[in-house]
DNA sequence: TTGAAAGCGGTACCAA
DNA sequence: TTGGTACCGCTTTCAA
């Protein structure tokens, strides 16, 4: 049978109490008792149990984690940040991917409520705003990470997705670029991006593609299709910005495909800075979120919330930078980039 | 404030008793009372506690998966699998890194025990054998995955690393490799898939190269490393076998600063295809582990631990598969992969 | 400084 | 078919 506070308070001949005191550290306890109990517990490796004291109203130390796909290296990077954090500050993490589906998250959501986590973060595509302000209501912790809700009161560490668009695009124009496709989905942090482009590209009087469209997924596989769209299309560009990775790495594909080098004959810049643009030949040239950070600071956020008595709402903004690697090249049109 | 079964039954004018066996669909009770309690549930929205109920014996509904490094694409591919196999059935996951140090395993099993989680997913890499016979004999159930432990009895779902080594190894060997090197760390899979490349090597009367050794993590650069140590030696073997699709990766890279052409001038092999094995250039011949399959499976195991009185052990090898991809070529040495 | 006892929110046995 | 109640393992007053 597992050993409980009534086997250590009988073996050390005192209460329950006292022994949940030198537990707790609560209350005083005289040297003496004290030593006697930890003695004990030592002895018999009790170990208290968390749903007892949760039952209590003390906290579980578990946090949920809501996420659209662990398997996406972007959001297991994060993922695991996060828990590096949370392991050092004593907690745990009840993993779930959403799927971007709505239903899986309100299941999440209601599910773990039941089990009394002490709080949730919730990763960007989280599109479900009353549930964010029911949980507020409920005064249940929340942080939202990689994703920002600007009209929205809430806790969040946000990445700057307008920036990131706006950087993406100014380097390639600034490359020479003139003509460039964009790849993204319809999610929060991809129409940012977008609005961040095209802002860019308005300040440099450049137009839109007019074949832009938005794509379903973001596997590498549609970001292949949507690239071979643009290098088919009758206004084909010279560079292609990919609202992810993963996207990036099936845009290269579609290159290859259709017999262009990359970076000479089309420069391809993606976003994230995950393992894929370390990967992918030629390497990827992308806009990086510090996504260590990300996870550290909103770890902390929903720490302090859930130990301290904070009341006012955070937003931490982080700013992406831009990573250089061998996908992108100088456009001229006299030769070097010729097909 | 929090709905409780009390609330509820004092709105349905029943005890809690009633209450409680409606919930669980224990005892009889009378359609009519049944409907109200229902309706009542419905009305105020109730969810029983589940912390609660776990103190009276019941079940946690989740269970603690520890994994090496959740970032890293092979595991997070199978924490996701795991994940969505668990969500069919009901249960969570709380998901722990521990960096294959004995230390963080160790934290983090009394940790959840503590937490009273149902089971426990152990995936590869973990070589703490103590604590699994400590678990045991403690009858919490336990499930390996994607490792195996021939000579202790404990649920698992294995892969047979030994036949993906000897796959690689014939499947090269086909090719007219002769000189192969090898890239592998020091964990048990590792080490059996080495031991199956070695037999196949035997069995066409073949030598193992002699600059061989174990690397120490499995990082991109780790296989890059190792794989210019190959190039650079004096015995250059015209293949490489990493024992997971990150080192094959680096592999690659380094043949590429060496100015070898993959597969032409070098054939290189992975193991797992993960997501990497389709995005490196050229995309990765490797040997496919059934990642969907084991996380359902073990899932499914563990589950029937928790919940049926299944008493014998079981385990469960499944058999790798070579997927052929681009990164390996036919080696004959007159012309063709001349350097 | 210590301990008795009242919960926390359920479950399950036993009576009614 | 229902309800009273002991109990799970711990926290927290309140008295002693």
């Amino acid at each position: 049978m597992k050993v409980t506070i009534y086997d250590v308070a009988k073996e050390a001949k005192v209460s329950i109490a006292t022994v949940s005191k030198v537990l707790n550290q609560t209350g005083r306890i005289s040297d003496k008792t004290k030593r006697k109990v930890l003695k004990v517990i030592e002895e018999l490796d009790y170990r208290p149990n968390m749903m007892a004291s949760a039952l209590m109203g003390k906290q579980t130390k578990t946090i949920g984690l809501l996420i659209p796909d662990l398997a996406n290296p972007f959001f297991s990077e994060l993922a695991r940040s996060i828990e590096d954090r949370g392991q050092e500050l004593g907690y745990n993490l009840v993993m779930c991917s959403t799927d971007y589906k709505m239903e899986k998250e309100n299941k999440y959501l209601t599910l773990l409520k039941q089990k009394n986590v002490d709080g949730f973060i919730l990763a960007s595509g989280f599109e479900n705003l009353d549930k964010v302000e029911e949980l507020i209501k409920q005064d249940i912790p929340v942080a939202i990470v990689a994703r920002d809700f600007p009209m929205f009161p809430v806790n969040a560490v946000a990445l700057d997705d307008f920036m990131g668009g706006y950087q993406a695009a100014s380097y390639l124009i600034n490359l020479g670029h003139k003509k460039i496709g964009v790849i993204a989905r319809n999610v929060w942090s991809n129409r940012e991006r977008l609005r961040g482009f095209k802002q860019a590209l308005k300040e440099n009087k450049l137009e839109f593609s007019t074949d832009f469209e938005f794509i379903e997924g973001s596997s590498v596989e549609e970001g292949k299709s949507m690239a071979h769209k643009y290098l088919s299309g009758s206004n084909v560009p010279s560079a292609i910005f990919a609202c992810n990775d993963l996207l990036a790495a099936g845009a290269i594909q579609a290159a290859k495909e259709n017999g262009l080098n990359v970076p000479e004959q089309l420069s391809v810049i993606g976003f994230d800075n995950t393992i894929i643009a370390r990967i992918v030949e030629p390497p990827l040239t992308t806009i990086a979120q510090p996504i260590q950070n990300m996870g550290e600071q909103v770890m902390d956020l929903i720490v302090s919330l859930i130990e301290g008595d904070q009341k006012e709402k955070i937003r931490l903004t982080l700013l992406p930078t831009i990573v250089e690697r061998g996908s992108t090249f100088k456009y001229d049109n006299c030769g070097v980039n010729e097909r």
